[in-house]
DNA sequence: TTGACACGTAAGACCTTGCTTACCTATTGT
DNA sequence: ACAATAGGTAAGCAAGGTCTTACGTGTCAA
C-alpha cells in the first residue's frame, strides 16, 4: 500500500486556486478528464497538469475507463492540514475570547 | 479596522514551509527578527521577506519598539483555511467509516 | 482498418519565487 | 557626535511554476 510518487506537499497542491477548484469539482463524484476541463477556462492540458499535481499530492486518484480517466477526490492526506490547524487553534479562539471578555465587561458597564 | 495590505493568499503563505516554521517560532510569543532568525539557517534578509509576505497574508504583526520589530502571529486567517477544510471532512470521514465497518465485518467473521 | 476521441507529455515562452549580497535608514549607547 | 545595532529594501540571479501549442498513444466505433 506504498504510494509511489508522494513527491508534492499538500499545503503547496492546495496553493493553487485552480487546484482548489478542481477538487471542488470533484466533489460530486469522480469525473473523466473532459467534463472537468468543461468547467475551466484554461486548456485541457493544462487541466492534466493540475490533475497531476494533485495525484502526486495523493489528493486524487485516477481510474482508467476505456479511453477515459475518471478522477476521484481523495480527501484523506487534508487531515494533515486539519492536523496541522490543530496548534493554532487555541490562538484564534485566544482572541475570541478575550473579545467576548470586552465585550462583557462593556455589558456589565451599563 | 480595514487591513491595509491583504494582497498574499493564506493559503499561499502557509504553502512554504519556512513560512510555517516562522509561524511555529511565534507560538511562543512576540519576537525581533534577530531572534526569530536566529533559529534558520538562511539568511536575515530572508527571513524578512518571507515575514512580509505573512504580514501581508494578515497572519503576522509587527510591533516597533526601538529600533525592533517585534512580529507577533496573528491565527486568525487561519481560519478561512479552518473552514475550506470543513467542506472536505466528511469526505475523509466516510473512507474512515467504511473501514471501520470492514473491520467490523472481519471481526464478525471471527 | 481507419477515423474520431480521450488524454498524457514534450517543448518553449513567460512570470514568479526565493535566495544572496550590498546598501540604506532609524535608534541606541558611549 | 559617532560607532554599533536592528532591520527593511534593491538588484541580480537561479530555479521552478503555469500556461500555450504540437504531437504521441491507446481505445472505440463504423
Amino acid at each position: 500500500m506504498l504510494d509511489q510518487e508522494e513527491r508534492v506537499d499538500v499545503f503547496v497542491a492546495i496553493a493553487s486556486p485552480v487546484r482548489r477548484a478542481l477538487l471542488a469539482t470533484l466533489t460530486g463524484g469522480p469525473l473523466p478528464v473532459r467534463d472537468i476541463a468543461a468547467g475551466f477556462s484554461i486548456s485541457r492540458p493544462a487541466v492534466s497538469q493540475h490533475l497531476r499535481i494533485l495525484k502526486e499530492a495523493s489528493l486524487v486518484s485516477e481510474e482508467r475507463v476505456g479511453r477515459e480517466r475518471r478522477y476521484q477526490l481523495n480527501a484523506k492526506p487534508l487531515r494533515e492540514v486539519e492536523q496541522w490547524l490543530t496548534h493554532y487553534e487555541r490562538f484564534w479562539r485566544a482572541r475570541l475570547d478575550a473579545l467576548r471578555d470586552a465585550l462583557e465587561v462593556l455589558e456589565d458597564q451599563h
